[in-house]
DNA sequence: AACATTGGTAACTTAATGGTTACATGTTCC
DNA sequence: GGAACATGTAACCATTAAGTTACCAATGTT
């Protein structure tokens, strides 16, 4: 819906641990290398790289030469772009007005006669290994 | 640092823009059910059933059985508790202070004498393969 | 010049994901 | 009861992702 290609490959190097735990780890010392970063993993230290460049490529690190260094530095602003979106897409929801009624599913669940039905169905999934209308 | 198990699952769950869109579809109609996701895929129904239940398991999705359906809601918690996870640990970077920075590395990239420079260093890298102090 | 340091490529192995088809189970409707 | 329906399970295949080792290329240092 809102989706933009670079989003999804921000949300991709998000998936993953110790990509977030780099993230964490620049942005505590912005302008820490390549080195300093692997330090604090048990991986070798290409496999940290790769995971570097991968974050870099998603735009959430930024990396500046110097000499034969390599200065990290973290950017907000592709996860402010992701805050965004879920504020934008759920705005009802952060607005407090549904996350109520959610929070009384998550903790009743007996209001078994939701009104909110949706009855628009329109597809033919007889016998398995149907293909929709997109 | 911050990381819980379940925040992982959340973040894993979101890395993938069909189970993000089925968000989407069921935030947007809440208490539909899997067919009803189904028809707005290409996807075989089992596909798309698979991915619900991950999003389910990542606590992202409430279901509830409803005779021979099953009612799909949207759980807002997950992402609310990622958003405390960015703003808490940048908190410096969402306050403004270290944002400002950060553009500026972006946009002008010739800070070259960063005074923030890591000299912890104390691994011993020599000829790859190194195992570094966790 | 010689050598340690810092970073990067390339090629490969293994594990995880995303997706499929075929079959199974419980429900509603006639 | 029996047909159509909604959902689910099991077994499997293809692709991608994660990580490894071995080697390469600059840049500093003495």
């Amino acid at each position: 819906m809102f989706e933009t290609e670079s989003m999804d490959a921000v949300f991709r190097a998000l998936a993953h641990g110790g990509r977030r735990k780099i993230l964490d780890l620049v942005s505590a010392k912005p302008g820490c290398r390549v080195g300093d970063v692997c330090t604090h993993f048990e991986m070798s230290r290409i496999g940290v790289l790769k995971h570097i460049n991968l974050l870099e490529a998603a735009n959430l690190l930024i990396s500046e030469r110097e000499g034969r260094e390599r200065r990290l530095y973290f950017n907000v602003v592709p996860i402010q772009t992701i805050y965004e979106r879920w504020t934008t897409e759920y705005s009802g929801l952060w607005a407090g007005r549904l996350t109520r009624l959610k929070y009384e599913v998550e903790s009743t669940r007996n209001d078994s006669a939701n009104p909110n039905t949706l009855r628009d169905r329109s597809h033919r999934d007889t016998r398995d290994n149907q293909e929709q209308d997109q």
